[in-house]
DNA sequence: CCATCTTTGTGCACGCGTTCACAAAGACAT
DNA sequence: ATGTCTTTGTGAACGCGTGCACAAAGATGG
């Protein structure tokens, strides 16, 4: 998932729901395969199984956008397309800048998924002066030192932050300053920002981290031990499949020694 | 038809609510970096601050753990970190497999918030034969015609997918077919797995479609024209039946329906 | 022991999102 | 035109998540 901060300016924002903003690029992607097979219309049924969500959502998420069905056919694929694009935003060309040319940024910077959608990569920038002047998926990195010129100049209004989490916020502060007005951070730390900017954020930790809580639970189901364990410490719980007995990972992040207070 | 996809296993009984579970990494980051400045204690109010939520919100969220918390005090730090590490089963160790090292891949490789809780990335897995051996982050890069063996042999539970979109739902099925439980997808795809198999995806393109959106929104409002007039909607349908009488969806601003493709 | 102050834990109300279920709309055949 | 069949669009019910507001719990001080 990944979701941004705390998303209510009290207005609300344009009669679309903010959950069924965040289906319509599933339905655009499943829209755009079926226009590649030349596929003339599509019923909810059909659509909602490719984009995996229930034919009823599907429906009335697009009751939001208008009456773009037909009924007793379906939708016609291509209209579709149309109207969910101009309705994203992608009928136009969103440059955005990549602040933080490392491992994650410049996988970033090659991703092809990127550019297919009118989002364009305007420029890299990184705080290494070696990376200066170096080519990375074609585009030369900038040196951070530009980065007020290079937003404006380029009219950016979406940024990407992959740097350290220490200087994401320090990151972030600059790009708003300059104009940009949302932010895609890869950053694990909590990003201040005023009102009216958007933030998202992508925790490949996070992710982990819940994905672990559910197969813990799962495995304690296997055990019948105490399903619902509730609240009675003491011991860890049981080791579900295979799960090596902790042999001193302790990652860089430095991780706890969890202690019991008196 | 297992068109099973994420879903909440519907948390049954005495459950704790996946809102819940989804912020508690939030929490234990804004817990361990307190911890590793050796405060004791912390408010609802602070620790809120910190992780970016409600204070209400967060008590609420610690009152489904138990009741860790002192009033008059706050909570302790250290108890609540060990407390919620267990609630999400990092006391034991997650060995993980990336199938796919790319230029994504590679950077998740070596990540370090990776092993920085619990989660050790126990084998890299790559279909192409030039890869084979090749270390990566320091790991040798293993060949998917061994993928069942190196999750058998290991215990492995979590499976990372960072191949191209093409491919994600072969990986998937086998990873799943090896006894894989849970899924963190890269890959632009929707993916069908059984009941018992949580997937989580991690969709950069969303993302950014969905900062558009509102992006889009934002300069709307500032310029009162719609600014494209490029694709000429020539006729204008009448507007769908109770646009005003029967429920009013769209907001007072009248929207200009598009011509119907015929 | 009592008073006061701080902060938790939670009952409650509200709004959003999901899902069901069905009438209405249109296609198509006769 | 009429009837049948398919599929949309949506009213309504429901459940979950959020945030308010406050009583209770415990610390602290006299
Ligand atoms: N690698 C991953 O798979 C991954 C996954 C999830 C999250 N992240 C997060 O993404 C961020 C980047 O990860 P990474 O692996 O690419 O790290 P990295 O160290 O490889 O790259 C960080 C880059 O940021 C640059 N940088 C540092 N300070 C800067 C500044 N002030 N302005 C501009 N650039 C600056 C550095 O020069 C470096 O090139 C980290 O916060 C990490 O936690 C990474
Ligand atoms: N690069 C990014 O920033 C980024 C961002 C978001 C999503 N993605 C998605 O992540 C995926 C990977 O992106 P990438 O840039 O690393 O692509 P990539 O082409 O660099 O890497 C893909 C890797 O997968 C391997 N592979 C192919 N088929 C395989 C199979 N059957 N089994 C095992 N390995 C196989 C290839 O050998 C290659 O090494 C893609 O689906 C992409 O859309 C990438």
């Amino acid at each position: 998932m990944a979701t941004g901060r705390t998303h209510r300016p009290a207005t609300r924002s344009r009669g679309i729901p903010e959950a069924t903003v965040a289906r319509l690029p599933l339905y655009l992607r499943a829209l755009t395969a079926l226009s590649e097979r030349s596929v003339p219309t599509v019923s909810s049924e059909e659509l909602a199984a490719a984009a995996g969500v229930n034919s009823a959502k599907l429906r009335k998420d697009f009751s939001y956008l208008g009456s773009y069905g037909t009924r007793g056919v379906g939708y016609d694929v291509e209209y579709l397309v149309y109207q969910i694009s101009r309705e994203l935003g992608l009928t136009q060309d969103w440059p955005v800048v990549i602040v933080g040319i490392g491992n994650l940024g410049a996988a970033l910077a090659g991703y092809g998924g990127f550019a297919s959608r009118g989002f364009r990569v305007a420029a890299l920038i990184d705080a290494d002066p070696a990376m200066t002047g170096r080519p990375v998926a074609g585009i030369p990195v900038q040196h951070s030192d530009d980065l007020e010129r290079i937003i404006e100049q380029d009219g950016v209004s979406i940024g990407v932050i992959a740097t350290p989490a220490g200087v994401a916020q320090q990151v972030c502060d600059r790009l708003v300053a300059a104009g940009v007005t949302s932010i895609l951070n890869f950053a694990p730390t909590v990003l201040s920002v005023p009102d009216g900017v958007d933030v998202r954020k992508v925790d490949l930790s996070i992710e982990l981290q819940i994905l672990a809580f559910h197969e813990q639970r799962k495995a304690g189901e296997d055990t019948g031990a105490d399903g619902d364990a509730e609240h009675t410490p003491a011991v860890v719980p049981p080791a579900p499949r295979g799960a090596a007995g902790t042999g001193g990972r302790k990652g860089p992040d430095g991780d706890v020694p969890a202690v019991m207070p008196a």
